[in-house]
This record gives C-alpha cells, sequence and structure tokens, in this order.
DNA sequence: GCCAACGTTGGC
DNA sequence: GCCAACGTTGGC
C-alpha cells in the first residue's frame, strides 16, 4: 500500500464537492503533467491512501483523507473539445492522460501548509520541498502517520 | 497581481 | 540535442 498526496483547486473540486458526489467519489480530472500521469498509471493501486489537499486558495492545506478507487483509465476531458483540459493532440486509440477515480474517506480539519512547514517530522515532505509543482506527490508511509495523527489531534 | 521555479516547445 | 522563449503552477 502506498501513500499520496493529491491537490485540487477547490473553486473547481473541494473536498466537500467530493463527499457529495455519488459514493463520496469523483473522477481526478486534468493532470496535464507527465511525471504526475504515471504516478498513477504506474505507482497507484486501488486502496493507497490520499491526502486531499487544497490548493490555489486563501488557506492551502490537507483538508482530507482519501482513498485511490480506480486503477488508472483515460481522462474524457482530453477529447472534449469544450474543456480546458482539451488535448488536440491526444488521440483515442492512444490517450495521453490518464486519471483515476479518488474517494474521500473523510473530512478533516485543514492542516495548512504552514503547519506543515512548522512540523520538524515533515521537514522532507515532497510537497514542502522548494518549487514543487507537482499535483500528485509519493507521500513515505512514516509522512503519513504523522499527519494523520496531527488530524486527529485537532 | 507578482514572481520564483519548473515544464514544454520549437528553431537551429 | 541544445537552449531561449514561453507557459503554468501556486504561494504570497
Amino acid at each position: 500500500m502506498n501513500y499520496w498526496l493529491m491537490k485540487s483547486e477547490p473553486d473547481e473540486v473541494s473536498v466537500d464537492d467530493a463527499l457529495a458526489a455519488p459514493k463520496s467519489t469523483v473522477p481526478w480530472t486534468g493532470v496535464r503533467n507527465y511525471q504526475a500521469r504515471n504516478f498513477m498509471r504506474d505507482g497507484m493501486r486501488v486502496g493507497d491512501g490520499v491526502l486531499f489537499y487544497h490548493s490555489s486558495c486563501a488557506e492551502p492545506g490537507i483538508v482530507g483523507i482519501a482513498r485511490v478507487a480506480s486503477s488508472a483509465y483515460p481522462d474524457p476531458t482530453q477529447f472534449d473539445r469544450k474543456s480546458p483540459y482539451h488535448d488536440p493532440a491526444s488521440k483515442k486509440e492512444e490517450p495521453r492522460w490518464l486519471l483515476v477515480d479518488v474517494q474521500v474517506v473523510r473530512k478533516t480539519r485543514n492542516l495548512t501548509l504552514p503547519e506543515l512547514r512548522a512540523d520538524p517530522e515533515l521537514q522532507d515532505l515532497v510537497v514542502l520541498r522548494k518549487g514543487n509543482r507537482l499535483s500528485i506527490t509519493p507521500v513515505e508511509p512514516k509522512h503519513w502517520k504523522r499527519i494523520v495523527k496531527l488530524l486527529d489531534a485537532g
């Protein structure tokens, strides 16, 4: 079992939006970065733990615990001309972009970015690295445990 | 809105 | 294959 942190802009899909969806599950559309795609394609398994992170918002931070709910499959928005994620270079028979379904297990308090940065045990969390822009990053088990502990501590 | 950091594109 | 120009991310 692996662990991941996945960023979503709450203006697009917030943790509340995901909770309100059928089975609290949303397709993780719009990933257009090869490294992030490869994590979904090659690294993720159903049941993997996911930290649901809100980015590009007033208070960035971890706002929920989720799980990987499907294996990787083609992201339909790449073929949708009206979608901002449309990729005219991608072919149906050879899709360039993939996604997984993500199921929210529980909403948590917002464990904010400053709190994460302030924790000595999370110094080398991938998402905290300078210049990191990847929307999907692996999370080490020790970091997962620490973060869950911080979330439970309220 | 600014801008640092990084990824992608395309001319050569 | 190099690398300058450009585009995007995302915190502030």
